[in-house]
DNA sequence: AAGTGGTCTAGACCACTAC
DNA sequence: TAGTGGTCTAGACCACTTA
């Protein structure tokens, strides 16, 4: 019966949690774009109808998804693929020594292909849907070690070429952001044991049929969809693959 | 100059910094031991001088690196390491068709040695500090996939023996927790292809020499201590390494 | 100096759990 | 019913950034 609240709770839970949503939404909608500063607290509490605490728990949890940045004087900003920010979360190849260098990056392959079974299960697509399939070859410390080939469904990158991979200025996850909207904020991945295909071992300069770290991602957005596919080999003579459970999430 | 806070604020820092610090002195100091309630937030408040907002703070971080457990009308605990519940945070292998199974232990080895230069670099001790070192293969579904190969400290495990070791009844990391006090929160890891030797190859069923997935793991404890090194050697014929990032901790 | 996010407060009320 | 954590408020003051 309380009638003190200026709006009831909606359906799902809690203020906080609204706003939150409220904010995912503005979000997908490309009202805040990648790398833009979004309205100040002040605002924001303002346009929900919420006290300032309580948009604060909602950014916080968004700034804990990496989906926004906080800068204390400033801003907050909608969080932005950069290759020297965040660009560690998401490549996690470093040397046995603990070095970790940015990879030079060369396209060495880009064709249009239908889905296989396996792919459309993991991106959430129908067997046999078109996709973008490219392979790089990522150099470190003047030596391929890394090679990824991605497929992307061509329905959510629409007028993808290979000259605009070439083209690229920033890191492949910005690319994504900047032309097609798309925030990848999140990977799954699974490791195991792979063999090096004819193509990868001369560019990986190990015998065809040598064992490879093979690592299977899927990428999804802001909004959890899967947005892309990728396998990934590794030559771990020289360099290794680092996880492990931290609690902050960037490196 | 301002007299309206009831306490300044110390070198280092906020309020509810030195609280969360505070914390984790009571908690390293096992004021609060795994799996106890600690005292209400109220009763904090109380005790470190702040409001109970501020206290929220500290205790919010501590639930954010899974040192302290939050549970509404019941308490905040102490996190504890239990088969039911946080295991596969550190358990990361699971079928390929994504069934995670809990392993079934078998200690195959116990001894004890003097640490090489590697292994004593990643815990922070000095070279030839003795170890205790064995080593556990691990079934799941009936068949012998994992092998750890497990190294401690002498001295952080005092008295530890082999039928303790095979006599526990939880978990490793809950034994750890319980016999000698010490709270695996974090781990770092390091993945790369490696081979099977000529005890593995006879527990995993595979060729001496046949390339598996290691990894190399060193274990950290509430004050970001190493406390354990491990080498995993996993066969990925039909299991793999589950890793990516993910926004909460857990699965 | 003006505007931003960061910290901290003191309290009200809600939701959950145990007895 | 009593006690716990969870949400929300309205505001003060601090620290940082830019101009």
């Amino acid at each position: 019966m309380s009638t003190v609240t200026a709006m009831p709770i909606g359906p799902g839970g809690t203020r906080y949690k609204e706003v939150k949503e409220a904010m995912l939404a503005a979000l997908t909608e490309q009202e805040w774009k990648g790398g833009e500063v979004i309205p100040s607290e002040k605002k924001l509490a303002d346009r929900f109808g919420v006290s300032i605490g309580t948009l604060r728990k909602a950014i916080d949890e968004l700034c804990a998804e990496n989906i926004l940045i906080r800068h204390q004087g400033l801003g907050t900003f909608v969080a932005q693929h950069r290759r020297d920010r965040h660009f560690f979360r998401f490549f996690r190849v470093a040397r046995r020594d603990g070095d970790r260098a940015y990879p030079v990056v060369t396209l060495v392959n880009f064709k249009r292909a239908k889905s296989a079974p396996a792919v459309a299960a993991r991106l959430g697509i129908n067997d046999g849907t078109r996709l973008f399939v490219f392979t790089n070859a990522l150099a470190l410390h003047d030596k391929v070690v890394v090679i990824d080939t991605v497929m992307l469904p061509e329905t959510k990158f629409p007028g993808l070429t290979e000259s605009m991979l070439r083209g690229r200025p920033n890191t492949l996850y910005n690319f994504y952001q900047d032309a097609f909207g798309i925030n990848v904020t999140s990977t799954d991945e699974r490791l195991r044991i792979g063999r090096a295909s004819e193509l990868e071992s001369k560019l990986l300069e190990i015998e065809a049929g040598a064992p490879v770290l093979e690592v299977e991602r899927v990428a999804y957005s802001i909004n959890q969809k899967p947005v892309e596919y990728r396998i990934t080999h590794i030559n771990t003579e020289e360099y290794e693959y680092i996880a492990g459970t931290s609690k902050s999430s960037d490196i």
